[in-house]
Formats: C-alpha cells, structure tokens, sequence
DNA sequence: ACCTGAACACCGTTCAAGT
DNA sequence: ACCTGAACACCGTTCAAGT
C-alpha cells in the first residue's frame, strides 16, 4: 500500500512523521518556502478566505504551480499554520504540568478561543480539526489538536473535575463554536474567557460546584 | 428625518412595522414575491451561499431585477425566511406559556440551535440577529430574535435561574456557537440539545444546581 | 520534473437600453 | 417605473506548452 520508498532509491531524510523526503529540485523547493511564507502573510491580511491567485501572483510564481504544491486550500492553510497549530498543542502540556487538571483544561480553552479569534485564518483549521469523519479527519493539524485536548480531558475525568460523558472532540467542537460565537460581537477578544468560563462550568460532573 | 408620506400622497396601505407600502407594478409584486419564493428553495438546496444568478434564472427574470429588488444577499436571506424567524420568537412566548423561566430559556435556546442546523441558510441570519454594531444589527429578524430572548432572560432572572450579568445578546451569540459546534459533527442534529444542555448548567447563578 | 500562463467556467454587480 | 441582459471584474481550476 505504501508509496514510500518505491523505485528502489536508498533511504533518504525524513519527515516528521517519518515519511519520506524525496530531494526536490531546488525551484520547487523555493517555491514551496515562498508559498507558505507569503500564504500565511495574505491569509493573516485577508482572512482565510483570500484569493489564491493572488497568493500565487505575491509569491511570484504561476497559479499552476500554487495547486502542485498544494491542491486544496485547506491544505495551503494547514501548511502555512502548522506552527501555529503545534505551539497551541504544546501549551497544552506546559498548562497542564503547571494547574491542576480542571483549571488546566479551562485554560487551554481560553487559549484555543484566543488563538481561532486572533489568528485570521486559524479559525477555518481548528473547524476541520473539530470536524468528525469529514474529508479534513486525518489532517496533521486535527490530530495534533485531538491528542492535546485528550490528554487535558483524560486527566480531568482522573480529577473528576471534567463530566465523563465529554470528550476531546466534544471540547474542540465547544471550542471552535464558542470561538465563532465571541467573534459575532464588535471586540471578540473579551467575550472568549467569559464564555468559555461559562461553558466549563457546565462541563463538571453535577453536584460539584466550582472552588472559585 | 422620515422619507415615508414624502410627496403628498395620501397615505395608503401600512405593512407591519406602519412604514408605507406604495402600490408597485403588477410585474413588481409578481417578481417580488416569485424571487422570495425561488430564494427559499434554492437557499434550502444550496445553502446560503447559493448562486444569486441561479435564483434569478430559476425566477424568470434578470439579474438586475433581483438587485433592485434584494440589494444584498443578506436582504433577500431575510426576506425569505422572515416567516421562520418569527415563528421561532412566537415559539419563546408559548414556551414561556408551559414552562417555568429557566426551562423555557434552555429549550427555547434547544429549538434555536435545531432551526440553525436544520433550515440552510438560516445560519447565516441568526448570525447576524447575533452580532452586535455591525451592519445588520437593526434588521427585522435581528430585532425580533433579540426581543424573544430578552423577554425570556428577563423572566429567568427574575426566577434566579440565570446569571445577572449573561444577557439576551450573549444568548444569541451563544446559540449561534453552539449550533455552529454541533454543525461539525457528522449528525449535528444530535448535537445541539446536549450541547446547549451543558451550557445553560453554567449559566445558572453560582452555586445553584440543577433540580434534575 | 517542474513551471508558466492562457483558457474555461462561474459568480457578483452595474448600467445602458428597452417597454 | 420597472425590467433585461450584456459587460466588467474577479476567482478557482485545468492543462498544453515550455524549460
């Protein structure tokens, strides 16, 4: 099943995941670093909903050459926010190694909410990364995010701070929805903490009532 | 201040909100009311990103027409869901007629999200009912929803069934989030209810649990 | 092996010409 | 007073031709 590897050349470098890094020719190369780096520019100016063609125009490249490297925009938008997207799963166990659980969770949250409002661009990832079963499932960026939250909501259910019936997709879907819903007012950033404070009140098992 | 009467006129028929409704051409009101018409099937089929062209072509007139008559996607939405928007605030009040204040406002905020997902293109317009200082802050629909859910605040707070400080604005935004959360899942329908369920528990005043 | 850019299909919006 | 549809600008996507 696997493609990697075949035609018979050696080994060469790998990627993260271990897949292999076939050498590309220097151009593509080039093109593919200018291509992020200005993607992730105009996403940023203009929303994730910016023209591809005037990626493609910025970068100096032709729009043939902006679907080679990346066929779809979402891919595109992976690509250009991996970064991003990797530092907020990360901050996931920097919380986490300095809160208790619960409070742990909530932070991550806040930060998540933050980072779909402040981040053009990010918001249309983290929906994918939420999404279930869809064509996005299985992108890098949604598991990341999925295994970040799953260990924040495993150690909560340990707490008992978190309800067992709420799971990682269930708080990246709350998530990314409680993002959208702050960002309907005028300054989305106020509304994301409260929100989210709100939310995961809702979210202790019954009876228990915050320490706060 | 007020363009209505301008010209001496006698005044003639009123609609709804007593602004003045001229006679139009037998063909205006035909095309008004076939545009309004089409526009609901196609935004059901489609979406509410459906083509505009595509509704003018299925009504039989030119694309000019449907600009003189809906200026703006989000004018000719409104239009043809006017009807829904108000049945889903007639809905709080015989809510509110059965429940007691906090259970009307959790299920009303249950039939919300359900509408959301389940009629397309109605996303879209009750985002904008949520929103708040934006261009569409002073719609019908927007005005309509508002009260609906302001009467029913009013009513919980008074029962102390719902934090002083969350108000009809928050709730619609929150609506909004929480169907655009169960929206991510594969079957959002089952979606909604749990999710808004989970949030109302937070909105209750500290301390307060829930009689369940 | 990779890039280019013309070509195609589609969409929103405007507006001169019609009745 | 209202309608029509061509015209324009824009966008995504493909692919034959190049190097």
């Amino acid at each position: 099943m696997s493609q990697v590897g075949a035609g018979g050349r050696p080994a060469g470098p790998t990627g993260p995941e271990g897949a292999a890094v076939r050498p590309r020719r220097a151009d593509a190369r080039r093109n593919h670093q200018r291509l992020l780096e200005v993607a992730a520019a105009v996403f940023a100016e203009r929303g994730e909903g910016a023209s591809l063609d005037e990626i493609a125009k910025r970068a100096g490249v032709g729009s043939g050459t902006l679907y080679r490297h990346f066929p779809t925009r979402q891919a595109l938008l992976e690509a250009a926010y991996v970064d991003r997207i990797e530092a907020l799963a990360a901050r996931a166990d920097e919380i986490a190694g300095r809160l208790p659980p619960g409070e742990a969770l909530t932070e991550w949250m806040r930060e998540l909410g933050l980072g779909t409002i402040r981040i053009r661009g990010l918001r249309a990832l983290l929906g994918a990364a939420a999404a279930q079963g869809g064509s996005f499932a299985d992108t890098v960026c949604g598991s990341t995010l999925r295994d970040a939250a799953r260990r924040l909501a495993e150690a909560a259910w340990r707490e008992g701070t978190l309800r067992p019936d709420v799971d990682a997709q269930d708080l990246l879907r709350l998530a990314h929805g409680l993002a959208t819903a702050s960002g309907l007012a005028e300054d989305g950033e106020q509304y994301v903490g409260r929100y989210v404070d709100l939310l995961m009140e809702g979210l202790r098992p019954r009876g228990r009532a915050a320490r706060g």
